[in-house]
DNA sequence: CTGTTAGCGCTTTCAT
DNA sequence: ATGAAAGCGCTAACAG
């Protein structure tokens, strides 16, 4: 329960007063243990023991200290979700290994969307933080930026003032788009979110200036352009948007695109969960794919080799990697992670 | 950088100065907003935006408060374990859930097998511990119970002074062992570690008494009755030891058991990672599966299904939930979670 | 090697 | 509605 570390906790002055020696003494015992004569340190050790003494309390060491040794991460959506999405999952895994490394802990920031979210960020004990791709506007932006400590964002927007590690989203999807789109005469788009409350919609031509999302207007873009190179104007090309990114959803919408009067005959998604999904939607309606549609994906997780999808290679370890060495380490630079995209069996050769 | 929090950070106090108000007053502004009237609060607002004043020490704040809102998490894995392996990956989410529902943090610590973990342990600012499956002997385990913090143990080891939550692994193993084996000759045993160094190993009948995993050791504890009631020798059962819980070392293991003098015609393995693996194998000599090779898994994680394997099902999403909310919220009892056998086509029928 | 002094930054009394 | 005092538990900085 919350007040376990405060309870009954014997203190160091009190340990020093039964082992009959100063405050320091028994502090030094804990943290220079080559300063206190065998003798004290024993006498000290065992008076701690007899009061159960658990240690110099965490919180009253980081006060004196000033550092924590750990690192916040703030994931824009709910908190189950840093385990439930395989990409976040390899971005975690990426800034788990350089706190190990480091010796510093990583602290997941539960963010339910609730205006609490502001306090728990402001109030976290933690020496800096990673934030994982949002919106331009998310309170939590604010709310990182406002405790001045080092932060690093993933992916999404730029803001004054926080170092920013991304891959070029918009000449990636254009890549992946060329071979999504090609030879295509009917392209559409599973989209991410375009803004917070722009979800489950189906329309045409999307308005840029309108995403929210700056990862997903520059995935538009991108594809945009794929689409426009083949002949299509962006104002007929159908962009489905997701409320969420997983598989169950994106099938549901694939095939509502694919059962519409004029079914695509291309599918460029915004995660491989989501063209997974498009996948199982035209095998359900016995599609072969690419022949009567093709489709690419995005993040190359495993499942996305197995399925033989085109799809845009990152590594998210290593960005994650990255925003957790700027944030620990106090470089300043923002960065731009490379990217690849793999050609595979769910696009038409060309 | 380590140091950042503490850096050059303006204080409360400062900002009372300028705010020509007392400290508390400027306390209260952020804590009780309605204790103070609009005035003083403007007054408070205007200069911390001036001195850049970034709220309340987070550390100060705990040290005050006696609690840090924030949960423990250890693996007596390396930290990224976490995020690679399926299974703890689920359990992981299932205490993000409960932490994000109160509002909690969940702080994960590096363990790195170095001395230092005990001290980071110790050094953690967090309310109370969930540990994830270890030896008895894990150094781990006494550093938890030294802090003195409620902690809950899963999986493994019975620890005095710990919570534990577990399925009764011998029982389990007992029941998908029973289909593991049902009309083979030769059963064998794709193991986790039996004990630290004990690994890469393949011997007969192993001795349960060696096993310092309690969680192994029950397994194999049921595997051995399952073997037992078809007429076959404890001491003739092939035990294939692994050394990390992964697809690849499992697959190179059960290839050299297959081709072995006296290659095994069932094989009940640990996790569903091994069984994939020993899938995998089976595969690539082109043995047919149940026909050729019987084979079992554990943990039933998605992709089990998809593989048609026979496993046992538990849900380390709600035993994670469980452990955290014991951790949290002290209540006291050890408990023992549901479980069952998924008989898929892995298996012969019986 | 050991001890004294002086806070780290904040908030809980208990006044006013 | 506001404030003064006291101290959460610990350790850096200096003596001795």
């Amino acid at each position: 329960m919350a007040g376990t570390l405060g309870a009954k906790r014997a203190t160091l002055a009190q340990v020093a007063e039964l082992a009959g020696v100063s405050v320091m003494t028994a502090s030094y015992t804990y943290n220079r243990p080559e300063r206190v004569s065998e003798q004290a340190r024993g006498k000290v050790l065992a008076a701690a023991a007899e009061l159960g003494y658990a240690g110099p309390h965490p919180s009253a060491r980081s006060l004196r200290r000033g550092s924590t040794l750990a690192l916040g991460v703030v994931l824009g959506e709910h908190l189950t979700y840093a385990f439930d999405d395989p990409a976040a999952v390899a971005f975690m895994a990426g800034i788990a290994e350089v706190c190990a490394e480091r010796g510093f802990g990583m602290t997941i920031l539960p963010i339910t969307g609730a205006v609490e979210d502001a306090d728990r960020i402001a109030d976290a004990a933690v020496d800096g933080f990673v934030v994982w791709t949002t919106t331009d506007d998310d309170p939590t932006l604010a709310a990182v930026l406002a405790t001045r400590r080092p932060a690093v964002i993933h992916g999404g927007s730029r803001v004054e003032g926080l170092v920013r590690v991304s891959i070029d989203n918009r000449a990636a999807a254009r890549a992946v788009g060329d071979l999504a789109f090609a030879g295509s005469r009917r392209p559409a788009v599973v989209s991410q979110p375009v803004s917070r409350d722009r979800a489950g919609t189906i329309t045409r031509g999307v308005d840029l200036a309108d995403a929210l999302f700056p990862v997903t207007r520059d995935r538009l873009a991108g594809y945009r352009e794929a689409a426009e190179e083949t002949g299509t104007d962006w104002a007929d090309v159908v962009v489905a948007v997701c409320a969420r990114n997983d598989v169950a959803e994106a099938e549901r919408v694939a095939t509502a695109l694919l059962t519409s009067a004029e079914p695509p005959d291309a599918i460029a998604a915004m995660s491989d969960q989501q063209a997974l999904g498009v996948l199982r939607a035209a095998g359900a309606l016995g599609l072969t794919v690419p022949g009567d549609l093709a489709v690419t994906g995005w993040d190359d997780v495993p499942a996305a080799a197995q399925a033989g999808l085109t799809t845009v290679h990152q590594s998210l370890r290593d960005q994650g990697a990255t925003c957790a060495r700027i944030a620990l380490g106090g470089r300043h630079r923002s960065r731009s992670a490379p990217w690849s995209v793999v050609a595979r069996s769910s696009t038409r050769r060309t």
